[in-house]
DNA sequence: ACCTTTATGTGATGCAGCTTACATTTTTTG
DNA sequence: CAAAAAATGTAAGCTGCATCACATAAAGGT
């Protein structure tokens, strides 16, 4: 249940879990044991609400999920929150870092408990991405990939109503996180409704309604860790 | 009036404009008579409403606007426009190629007449990146500012209302193409309502509500042709 | 277990901006 | 220059969601 544009999962020989993006194992190369090298002090661990990184931080190193999830967020003016991205394990937040950003704009957050991350120092990704090639490729196609993702939401917001966008954002999540089990979807997810809310653009109260209303229709069935999908075509 | 994330214009010795970014003159590196060794057949002249590139197209080149206005945009499913970027001389468009793009996902649309502009051949530019190790930093800059451009846009969308969404847009066409005079500040620009509706998201008639609101306000003056602002720390 | 905090559920009300429907003006074209 | 097409102006009515105002339920802390 993993669609295109994403990291991929597969289990190698020991039974680990593989992360891979486009072919090349990012979770590999970036993690753990290889970079005993470059990792003095970090991979290090956070407790739920921790910053990882604030805005004005400047942006000298890139990260990767090893455990957990972490949220992208910066501010409005007003105090509305903008969600950017969630992320989750293999995957890789700060790549803006390689674009020329100097300082953050946004704040990375724990959001899950304990959630380790892998950082990255520029310069030694920047080695990394000499000497493998196909690896720098695949970064930059992330990163491409991030842009689309984005536009996507874009568009959303421009032209469809909240329910459209609530619906194509559980077929989004079921396609990179569901598990199918019989004639059903299954997302486990770690979100509250106000998180939906800022995800899609919208308020709690009115994704409260239309979580409701798709488990009237029997389309759905919400609970604060899963959510179960009876009609993926009918969304 | 220009401000930073952006394009910077200045004069040579000679008279010509020179268009740079991040102090890389893009528009020396990319343009005409240094890349005749490159270019075979190009360097072409389009007409308004001409077609540049198609979804679907490959990716093998990216652009730079020698003359005249491009726009980029996609449709939704219900043929509304998503205008993605609009772009003038010296700026660079298709930069997703650069990013692992296979094929195009939008239009780009020449929409000035005569429109020109400089295509480079995928592998031709990683040539030129490596050749040019600042070029190359310039050009990842440039989509990381496009990015953030992005954004920003979504963020508006997201939490500001129609008017509140016009006014930051009108500054920022002034602080990328506005001319002082005087006390005001003129915008020449060549789009009609729709294209502003498109460009923030909201219907034409809106726009046209807007636009005459703040002109009994005494902020501006809309014409076809020029947006005279009297007021920026009013908008 | 109790208390506090955080998340969820549900109605009543309001309004920004979309829709619809034309009128007028400007530009383009044959 | 006339006719057609495109852009702009204006107004009345409607509606999807935000807002407000609580009630209930679950999670977390001590």
């Amino acid at each position: 249940m993993r669609g295109l544009n994403s990291i991929t999962k597969s289990i190698d020989k020991m039974g680990n879990s593989i992360w891979c993006f486009e072919n090349v194992n990012l979770f590999q190369i970036l993690c753990p044991h290889k970079l005993k090298q470059y990792q003095k002090d970090h991979f290090e661990g956070f407790k739920k609400g921790d910053v990882i990184y604030f805005p004005d931080d400047s942006s000298r190193s890139i990260f990767m999920v090893s455990k957990g999830k972490v949220k992208i967020v910066s501010y409005s003016e007003d105090g509305e929150e903008i969600v950017k991205a969630i992320l989750g394990k293999g995957e890789i937040f700060g790549e803006k870092a390689l674009l020329g950003e100097e300082k953050r704009d946004d704040y990375a957050l724990a959001c899950t408990e304990p959630t380790e991350i892998c950082p990255m120092q520029l310069p030694d990704m920047y080695e990394l991405m000499r000497q493998n090639e196909n690896f720098g490729l695949s970064i930059y196609k992330l990163i491409g990939f991030r842009i689309k993702k984005m536009e996507r939401r874009f568009e959303a917001l421009l032209h469809k109503d909240v329910k459209t966008r609530l619906c194509e954002f559980l077929k989004e999540m079921a396609d990179e996180n569901g598990i199918e089990s019989g004639s059903e979807v299954i997302i486990n997810h770690f979100l509250t409704q106000k998180d939906f809310a800022d995800l899609i653009g919208t308020k709690r109260e009115t994704v409260t309604r239309l979580f409701n209303e798709l488990k009237q229709d029997g389309i759905i069935n919400y609970t604060r860790k899963e959510i179960r999908i009876r009609g993926l075509e009918k969304l």
